[in-house]
DNA sequence: CCTTGACTCTCCTGTTAGGGGAGCATTTAT
DNA sequence: ATAAATGCTCCCCTAACAGGAGAGTCAAGG
């Protein structure tokens, strides 16, 4: 018979953990002494709380290893938290990944501007407008007339909430000139056609990674390359084309510093 | 100015969320109205929830992110991260090891007999024999003349607590015949040598796999067998010769199925 | 026999990053 | 005007213990 305090050194586990787990019905001294309480254990309890250690050590719950000392299920359990490790793993790697690209870039420039998040795309019914033209400033002359035009089509059409305005390039290459775009607008259910603006569904996209640019679009290019350099750092690629998505801009401040723009580019794996 | 509830919805983030980090001083909103204590955002706190997104991404506490976004010492942080990182991916690697051994253990005998849990064994002051003995038998006739020897020439002499009584087998291999032993006891401190028996200090083991084996010892071999076996499967090799740690025996226990023994074999990574 | 120091007990609080829900106030839509 | 949606604060919950307070218990020394 031990007392509590032998118990623990034997075995190198702190009292606290002896203690917590006579409480959670893991391992239950052998004798408790009413009168003054003291927890008595065996040797023969040795045994069994190395076993609870070599669990532990191995990750697993109280709950997994009351189960799995009762010899419930036992390999399920186990496959189980097999699976687990290997998705921790595949995680912490990409982690790392994230780490080792950030500690790259700060090398070179020591305040971070650009931060990559990954989110996903809900499926969202739009309206869209694809064409092309001759140069970027000529795009936001054209988008409130595709505002004007698709209301008189319908009446009561709403906007999706929160909003969500955006373009999609499709060209493959970065151009400054005639410049193939589809403009984007989500709404909250299908209208009419027009000759030009088109409503359609755009499928969900289960992973993207974005960031934010802040200021004037002459200097978006930099935020494009640091996120692709982010996707492939980070061991994805492209799986369709980018979005850009209108939070602020001239429409609503005059600062142009304060204009406030989104690029989502759909990823997978490579 | 949105509201909490669409805030949240544009970033992907609970209402929970915005509230803790509110709490935490991580992000507060631009503004509160004092009359009904509603939280109000502006357009220009996107990426700023944008990047503690992003930093959560990747791992970091809230306490970190908060001194990353006040600029304080960013690099020393994301690099102790990535350490962080790395050790947590080399330990789930190993305990990845461990639920394979497992698994392929549980393969061909479905009640897992032996666990095993790594231990640190501390420094040690110890009287030793060391001796060559005709067999097993012999062995527990032995011992209680070593102790008796020993006490003679060192009254006042204590044993550790908690007792720690082994063998080392210098053998490199198994015999089952004219094995060399060496027998020790751990004591409080060093006492006078006599011609066979000889005090000295143990060195601290690092890391040692320890199986307790329940039973007689006439089958401690498969104890021995498996443990040699998780010590390959997890990508270890021996470093030092095997200890055999007696805790119940004949010498306490009439039933020999009750007789409780620990194996410790000292360890490093291959 | 008394004291002292080592042990042990229970009970309370704190840890992370929020989640769940109650009860109430406010805003928005019909 | 009323109902639904949204917002607020406050409180309790998580896993596996750690730390500490305050009180009782035990063995050894004087």
């Amino acid at each position: 018979m031990y007392r509590i305090g032998l118990f623990s050194k034997i075995n190198k586990v702190t009292i606290k953990t002896l203690r917590y787990y006579d409480e959670a019905g893991l391992l239950k001294p052998a004798f408790v002494d009413s009168e003054n309480g003291y927890r008595y254990y065996t040797s023969t309890q040795l045994p069994l709380l190395h076993k609870i250690i070599a669990l532990r050590q191995i990750g697993f719950s109280i709950d997994e290893i009351t189960a799995i000392l009762n010899g419930r299920n036992t390999a399920l359990i186990f496959i189980e938290r097999k699976r687990e490790l290997e998705g921790a793993i595949e995680e912490s790697r990409q982690q790392l990944a994230q780490i080792t690209h950030y500690l790259e870039i700060m090398k070179e420039d020591f305040n971070m501007n650009y931060e990559v998040a990954l989110k996903e795309l809900p499926e969202v019914i739009v309206y869209s407008k694809r064409m092309v033209i001759p140069n970027y400033d000529y795009y936001f002359e054209v988008i409130p007339k595709i505002g004007q035009a698709v209301t008189e089509a319908n009446p009561g059409l709403k906007c999706a909430v929160p909003e969500y305005c955006f373009v999609i390039y499709h060209d493959g290459e970065y151009k400054e000139k005639d410049i193939d775009v589809e403009f984007c607008e989500a709404v909250t259910a299908f209208g009419h056609d027009t000759e030009t603006i088109r409503f359609k569904k755009m499928e969900k996209i289960p992973t993207a990674a974005c960031v934010y640019h802040k200021g004037p679009y002459s200097n978006i290019g930099n935020a494009y390359a640091q996120l692709f350099k982010w996707i492939d750092d980070n061991g994805y690629t492209p799986s369709d084309k980018p979005r850009e998505s209108y939070i602020d801009g001239i429409w609503n401040k005059d600062n142009e510093s304060d204009w406030l723009t989104e690029l989502q580019v759909p990823i997978k794996k490579k």
